[in-house]
DNA sequence: GCGTTCATGTAACCTGTTACATGATTCT
DNA sequence: AGAATCATGTAACAGGTTACATGAACGC
């Protein structure tokens, strides 16, 4: 359901496209959900089928015709009434953080490796939500409020991950490689097997 | 795929069944992964099938029968092969968050009860995964040091969200209900529309 | 008598991903 | 010449949830 509900939030902006979307979702409300183009296509569907949206086709020459949504009171009345209803809180879900646990039965320098490259992408991350963030700061307006809010969660969500990164990589440095089967102590001066 | 991953760090503790997993997954590995029963007798099967697990029928009285599986040598190498091949970054997905990115088309009141009961629930598993930490506090074994890094993660991850549960209730504490296609402003006396 | 625990599984369904398909225009 | 952009969609599959089904034992 969350994405019909995600689609309808990016419709509040104005009439858009599946392509629009689709692409608008790499900027805005798609920092908190995202979906493949099959899958807005799908959803519009079923948004139209309901009355939540409405569609018009636009005549264009040379490029395909786009067919614009738009979001229909019905839709407006449905966003209000998902947002009364109490939503789920998201529980951590990592494969990562699972070789973390199983730490001795995992390749060390495989697992380090990934840190790394996490620790750079969680970077990257950080800046551009930071970015996002500061255009925001100051404004009253209940949107932005809103919006900044929202960032927040990203900015703290990458800086933790990065700053946690870097305090793994340190923990883990001395560490030896699992051999399967064996248990292996971090400091081999302290590791009696 | 990552199911059956964690189901085989599950199985390195030691022989389960399907049943066992189920209730583990509660306070272990489960904390990073979780999964329903009727998935997790699905994805045994494949284990079993692909030769990454056996499994065994032990006769029992009164109860109905269990069949305990055990991780078998090309499942140890099979884990080890995962944890060399990089993994996604976990990408924040919440429709609450989407929510909050549209809070002028959002019915206020209910946001600010859900922010309420999710500041108590984040709160209880900080609790709950601080107690697990502090278990493993010392220790220099390997399985430990990872261990306690993954639950640093949870640790982080609840005790921002419940700060920002806080922050989030003060800065919403006066703004007004939202109306249904009316832009509205967070501060009265600066509001013009 | 009623709910819970133990223990297995199946079937239908919903969500999300990957790959396939088309076809003109514009950039390198 | 080849790739990317615009713009739509379908089909098959993988992953995950909900509900159904069975049946004995045990505590309240």
């Amino acid at each position: 359901m969350s994405l019909q509900f995600a689609i309808l939030v990016a419709l509040s902006d104005g009439p858009m496209s599946g392509y629009d979307i689709a692409k608008q979702f790499d900027e805005s409300v798609g920092f908190f959900w995202r979906a493949r183009h099959s899958q807005i296509y799908r959803e519009l569907g079923k948004l139209k089928g309901k009355g939540w949206a409405t569609s018009e086709e636009i005549e264009q020459t040379g490029k395909p015709n786009r067919i614009v949504f738009e979001i229909a009171p019905a839709g407006r009345e449905a966003l209000l009434e998902w947002s009364r209803q109490p939503s789920e809180v998201q529980e951590l879900k990592d494969d990562f953080l699972v070789q973390l646990y199983a730490l001795d039965h995992v390749d060390l320098d495989g697992l380090r490796a990934n840190i790394l490259s996490r620790q750079e992408r969680h970077r990257d991350h950080l800046a551009q939500y930071q970015a996002k963030y500061r255009v925001l700061e100051g404004s009253t307006e209940l949107v932005d409020v809103g919006r900044r809010l929202a960032l927040e969660v990203a900015v703290i969500w990458e800086r933790e991950w990065s700053e946690w990164c870097g305090r793994a990589l340190d923990q883990l440095a001395g560490a030896t490689a699992a051999t399967v089967g064996n248990v292996v102590a971090i400091n081999q001066k302290n590791g009696e097997r």
